[in-house]
RNA sequence: GUGCCCGUAGCUCAGCUGGAUAGAGCAUCGCCCUUCUAAGGCGAGAGUCCGGGGUUCGAAUCCCUGUGGGCACGCCA
């Protein structure tokens, strides 16, 4: 049914020494469908045949015979132009999706093969903010989507529960710490801690040693250093937890850095013994210099280990226990240069597997132009934006849809979805400037927008009261406005294997807003119930396909799709 | 200072591995609800694709250079 590639077969006898794939990456989708369906540019084989362009796309119109998926080719400028048979089309775009429902899009080129992904990662004792949602609803696309193509996932909670900073926070807690406040409300209390620590050690330097020196009390095991960092961290992964549960995302296994506590003095071992560690400072390190980067440093003078020898270590027992095929670190970009570095240290330390993983950098939320800091206070919580974003929209519905049933969990379902689909909308890499005009809006390219056309096309099946349409003529399907919307269906797969390639969820966000807009150009201008039995059940089939298509994308970015709203 | 990333309409951004007249949304202005959900549809205005070179039949896209911004660069994560 790929006629793109029933194209390829046909143009491969007259393409000289082109390949298949060749031919493929040249084929492209003109802008205008004035112009055609596909097109093949003739510039590159001027070349090959010492021919102008046009005269070789003229010839070829001539002599190229097509079989019955296309209708006519044409020259245009050097631009062979093919127009596809619309019927056949329509009617094999239409069919897949009636056939593959809910797996319409997946694959099974990941059969067999397992990724690990490491998203979310907050750290303990701070609050959850709306930094921290980049890489939890970047990481569960990414899951869903490698999922989808037939991948297992491993999803990795990696909580920053271990380091230094639990040395400041146990200080503040001896020090100005009440059991009654933290239980109360651990989060809040916690980052006050957290906070006094770094008024106070501003005056008194003294402080810091303190809580390295609790640090290195935790790392030997000490008593009552451990008591309080597992209560800390038992308090907050309970926040936490109503927090994944609202956004529907999931982990695996919450596998923080201390995980990896009594697993790292084998990795230090193993350094040691192939070689690569050097004394620096009274710091172990790995020399990097050779591969202009500055050294990675794997322990502290006092002995204690740092971020990279953490993940150094996840990253082999991830190997050995998971065995994965590509494992994906999704943090924000500053991180970039640590992943480089100890991506190196895998290689140096000769793990064929070190090419297998990758970081998925993206970029920094800001707010009204400041960088979004927990300890200055310029913080903006997510459950505040969650929360908000869910009122906001119990008003638009109490205003829109009064008597609609289960206010509550639609409301959920678009509040929730909007914030999900507004981060997922630009490109990963792109800095994004929190607002909130922006993450309450809820019109034009946004989550409720897609939601409400899923909502217009479900609500108009339900009162076609057809369950399965068997049988449609797609000559009906055959306008301008239809095939626009059935060559964004047509390419949909195509961008979730993309959007795998590049672990760029934001494709699929972009492709289902076509879809989406597609759609409501059609559903607006052709009635869909109408009294033509034949016209009545083609259009059907074009809404219930649509359906499918935006249901699964919603799906692949962890945003629900009501049937109403 | 060095390295990496970003610069496209007033704002937020798309633009696939170079291709035909640079596209959306928001905002502004105008039109469309007795008809399947107006959270919708249609239309208008709005661009030195940061500047300058180069490669190419063809550059927003690739290379060089300048510039503006962001990030990182040893005991934080």
């Amino acid at each position: 049914m790929d006629f793109k590639k029933k194209l390829s077969q046909e143009l491969q006898p007259h393409m000289g020494e082109m390949t298949h794939e060749e031919i493929l990456t040249t084929i492209e989708i003109p802008k205008n469908a004035e112009m055609g369906d596909f097109a093949f540019p003739c510039f590159k084989l001027a070349k090959v045949f010492r021919k102008a362009p046009n005269a070789i796309a003229e010839e070829l119109a001539e002599k190229l015979v097509l079989t019955d998926a296309f209708e006519k080719v044409e020259n245009i400028g050097g631009y062979l132009n093919f127009f596809v048979n619309r019927k056949a089309f329509a009617e094999a775009v239409i069919k897949e999706v009636m056939e593959q429902k809910q797996q319409f899009g997946s694959s099974k080129i990941g059969e067999g093969k397992v990724v690990c992904i490491d998203y979310s990662a907050p750290n303990v004792a701070k609050p959850f903010h709306v930094g921290h949602l980049r890489s939890t609803v970047i990481g569960n696309s990414l899951y869903r989507i490698n999922e989808f193509l037939g991948y297992k996932c491993v999803g990795i909670n990696h909580l920053g529960d271990w380091g230094t900073q639990f040395g400041k926070v146990i200080v503040a807690y001896r020090n100005w710490g009440n059991k009654e406040e933290i239980e109360k409300e651990p989060i809040n209390t916690l980052l006050e801690l957290y906070v006094k620590f770094h008024d106070e050690a501003e005056a008194n330097p003294a402080l810091e040693d303190e809580a390295r020196g609790w640090f290195t009390k935790m790392e030997q095991g000490d008593e009552e250093a451990l008591a309080l960092w597992n209560w800390f961290s038992s308090e907050t992964i309970k926040e936490l937890k109503k927090i994944y549960a609202l956004l529907d995302v999931h982990f695996d296994y919450y596998q923080g850095e201390s995980f990896y506590n009594d697993k790292m003095d084998a990795v230090l071992k193993e350094l040691k013994e192939k070689n690569l560690l050097q004394e620096s400072e009274g710091a172990a390190i790995v020399d990097l210099g050779q591969f202009d980067m500055p050294p990675c440093l794997v322990q502290k003078k006092d002995g204690s280990t740092l971020y990279a020898t953490r993940d150094i270590t996840a990253a082999i027992y991830r190997k050995n226990t998971y065995n994965f095929s590509k494992c994906l670190y999704v943090t924000d970009y500053s991180q970039n240069l640590h992943f480089a570095q100890w991506f190196k240290v895998i290689e140096l330390m000769n793990y064929p597997w070190y090419k297998d993983i990758v970081h998925i950098p993206f970029g920094r939320v800001t707010h009204e132009g400041r960088r979004i800091q927990t300890r200055k206070g310029n913080v903006v919580l997510l459950e505040e934006v969650l929360t908000g974003a869910v009122t906001r929209v119990k008003e638009i519905i109490e205003e829109k849809n009064p008597t609609l049933e289960n206010k509550e969990q639609v409301a959920q379902d678009i509040g929730i979805g909007a914030v999900i689909f507004n981060d997922l909308s630009n490109n990963r890499i792109k800095d994004i400037s929190f607002s909130w005009e922006t993450a309450f809006s809820f019109e034009g390219e946004t989550g409720p927008y897609v939601q409400y056309t899923h909502a217009r096309a479900s609500s108009v099946l339900r009162k076609a009261e057809i369950d399965v349409i068997s049988d449609f003529n797609a000559e009906i399907l055959t306008d301008d406005i239809s095939m626009m919307v059935l060559k964004e269906i047509q390419h949909f797969p195509q961008v979730i294997q993309d959007a795998e390639r590049k672990n760029e969820p934001s494709l699929i966000t972009r492709h289902i807003i076509d879809i989406a807009q597609a759609f409501n150009r059609f559903y607006h201008d052709h009635p869909i119930l109408v009294e033509d039995e034949e016209v009545k059940s083609a259009r059907l089939a074009m809404v219930y396909v649509v359906k499918q298509v935006l249901s699964i994308g919603l799906y692949l970015l962890g945003i629900k799709a009501p049937e109403k709203m």
